[in-house]
DNA sequence: AGTTAGTTCAAACGTTTGTTTGAAACATAC
DNA sequence: GTATGTTTCAAACAAACGTTTGAACTAACT
């Protein structure tokens, strides 16, 4: 075990406190002392605490969305001059973001509930940040989704979208209550099974008439 | 224009501050000051901050799920002995809330953001409240839920009931992203036309094979 | 008018907050 | 080994926080 970097330090406890706190609610002083580092290190390395905010956010987000187009690209490859398959766009979009909020190396479900709540943020800077994110991997997946969805009208297709976030999001951010509501007979656990079943609703609800 | 109580505008204010600024970053002084109100009238109607919260929260979930069930066993009763049609459970699920949403007379979009930020909020207090809700409402649709959806194993029903929770909390948390990302195309403040394209989803995933 | 219960008020309590400071400790180069 | 730039540290800062207090006000009933 390698003794991981102030920097780093700070990094994993903010992100475990801002996700448990809120990011007015976790303190300087709880990270500080859950990284076991001195409180002013954080003014040192990150300046002010909504910067630290961002370096938490952008260690996550960045390799996570450059997996999604990847893996799009990926199914493109794969298809040759066919249009990818409906299912295989939505599974480039919601796989990965699962499976990272499974990752507990990566933060997992710790990182997706912070994001969970940072969505609903008003903070213009933290919605700058979140909205310009999607915005690029939206800018890529549009084509694709719209030519595995050729009969839906502009109107429908944003909302579904839309809607399809929405399940993406709640089913990441919230691992454990589904366990609790379905008492035991679903395991959040279970990643790909969650993927597939998570995939076959959107497509049913994105292909409805 | 009648003059509203101190303990009205205490929580007319405190729904907009919790959820512009979560449950720990409103503070009472910023609640008081916009309420016009004093300090210590806080604690004289409330007790304490928390329980202020939970006053907050009651005022509008009450009422919406006594509305939701009146919804649901209006389409029962109109069924007669057939089943209720799975458009319309859906509808008597997410439509009242969705029109709450949009109800600015009753919080409206204020109100819905603070309880998709609840939702995440890991405060044991909080989500006894909130899963204590749901489940009463849950108990009451499940029969009729499962009995439009007579396919479906238990483990996708569950989690496809999860998938849909997602979905409307995200469409009625988050009313103003929808116009940005569609460029103007979709109006999130057409409430009929949100809920109709909501359920013509939701019911496509729910029935997907 | 006098009494009482309900409500509002300004002021203060002790904590905790984010941020700053300047010195100490460390590593790396010459 | 001394000098240089980087990182850590304990201590302090003013500001903001939730909560408490006791007196002042209001309205209703005797």
């Amino acid at each position: 075990m390698v003794k991981r970097s102030t920097k780093d330090r700070i990094l994993d406890a903010s992100e475990v406190l801002f996700a448990r706190d809120g990011s007015g609610g976790a303190s300087l002083r709880a990270i500080t002392q859950m990284a076991k580092v001195n409180l002013a290190a954080v003014h040192y390395h990150f300046g002010r605490k909504d910067l630290l905010l961002e370096a938490v956010l952008a260690r996550r987000l960045l390799p996570l969305n450059a997996e999604r187009i990847r893996s799009l690209e990926a199914y493109q490859q794969k298809a040759g001059r066919k249009k990818v398959r409906l299912e295989n766009v939505i599974e480039a979009m919601v796989g990965p973001a699962l499976r990272l909020s499974r990752d507990e190396t990566k933060g997992g479900r710790i990182f997706m509930r912070l994001l969970g709540r940072l969505v609903l943020e008003p903070d213009a800077r933290v919605q700058k940040l979140l909205t310009g994110q999607f915005e690029t991997v939206l800018k890529k997946f549009e084509p694709a989704l719209k030519a595995a969805l050729p009969h839906l009208e502009p109107q429908d297709f944003f909302w579904r979208l839309h809607f399809l976030v929405g399940s993406m999001a709640h089913t990441m951010a919230d691992s454990e209550r589904i366990r609790l509501i379905s008492g035991g007979i679903c395991d959040p656990d279970d990643t790909e099974g969650t993927i597939q079943c998570l995939v076959t609703f959107l497509c049913g609800g994105l292909r409805a008439k």
